[in-house]
DNA sequence: TAGATTGTTAATCGATTAACAATC
DNA sequence: TAGATTGTTAATCGATTAACAATC
């Protein structure tokens, strides 16, 4: 690998978008694109995917611009794509289920391999092939698994707890839907947090201050 | 309503974290605060917090700091929490019921008042007290109650379907858990995107390159 | 009054955009 | 070679942080 090394956030951000609409473009055919079309389709600056990109390496060409498939693959291996870290769910009530159950794990670089509750009515439930146990299983599953990832589903108080014992046996690495502040706990965890209320409320703010609707 | 004009998104993403925040303390008590406790207790810095409050008016005190309560209230005023924006969902599918029934709508703004989908074995279904209706209803739907916001969970595709019916009758305002670029299409509407697998590849990427893991 | 903490201006830092030389 | 487009440096813009005068 090239250079790589202080990458800013705002960046790391844009690379999912790139390595998915570079997946669309080459499903439908699409060889070559520059940096400026790339830029019209995204509503971005060419400026900015060509810095963007060369945090990472040159991957195009000069006059010609770049390889569809060769850019999609570069994208996914910096983002670790074929990674296939072992990944444990916490909390099978709605939301956890749905993530279970609606996200493609394989192809985002994680493994899914346990779902936990701790409420007897959701314990044994199967989702997505894989059978719900009870949160006291833990510790002999991860004696057996070592799971890498948790992913947080859980009420607010439950994660605490959880993470407090997940810490505790080694795992760092949260996909956060909670509000509990994982990171200012343990600060070397490395945590993604997706916070569905902050975001519904944004949108809240942008509709209520939208230009005409200052009541 | 003071000042308030050209607010950046910076700010605004902040704002649902302070007014959560607050709104936590006033539970447990706490009367006032200062910018130097808020900012310790949220990670950030006081200055920050004091700039970004300052956007939208003075609400502390010199010398004494902030009133939680009354800053919690005029937060929730700013982000519009007692509107009650008439939405509904499209996509009853594992991540459209889990929306619908996790979300708490009515404290964010909202209120959910249909459930679409065009799957007939999910239409008739009950969705935390709201029955699931087919697409095909939704023009009568809209023309009785005037929704003003829609949610899409629905695949890509049929979001694409879904906002050009909905753009022509008049909603503007999208939830969107879709990675259909609604803005590009229609630049007039106003879109919080929730991009769940960026999100996660995001989280792939903190993973595969921090510090002593590059392979 | 003395101490504390805000509101606000100025300085710094970082991210985006513009420009252009290198080169395919 | 001429035309196109990258890679990269420099200029601009915006966001964060620092500092401090105002004031409770």
């Amino acid at each position: 690998m090239p250079k790589r090394e202080n990458i800013s956030m705002s960046v790391i951000r844009r690379l999912p978008r790139y390595y998915r609409f570079l997946l669309q473009l080459q499903k439908s055919g699409v060889v070559r694109i520059s940096s400026t079309e790339l830029s019209a389709r995204l509503g971005l600056t060419a400026s900015q995917i060509r810095q963007d990109l060369n945090c990472f390496g040159g991957f195009g060409q000069q006059g010609y611009g770049y390889m569809v498939e060769q850019l999609a693959e570069a994208i996914g291996n910096i983002l670790g794509v074929s990674n296939r870290y072992r990944t444990v769910l916490f909390g099978a009530g709605n939301l956890g289920s749905a993530i279970a159950a609606h996200m493609n794990f394989k192809d985002l670089g994680f493994d899914l391999i346990g779902i936990f509750d701790n409420a007897p009515s959701k314990v044994g439930s199967i989702i997505r092939g894989i059978a719900v146990q009870d949160t006291k299983n833990f510790p002999a599953f991860y004696a057996q698994q070592k799971p890498e990832m948790a992913v947080l589903c859980t009420p607010r108080t439950a994660a605490e707890r959880i993470v407090d014992h997940l810490y505790q046996l080694g795992i760092r690495n949260y996909w956060n839907f909670t509000h509990y502040n994982i990171a200012m706990k343990y600060p070397d965890t490395l945590v993604e947090n997706v916070h569905l209320n902050d975001s519904l409320l944004t949108l809240c703010y942008q509709i209520s201050n939208q230009e005409g609707n200052e009541h």
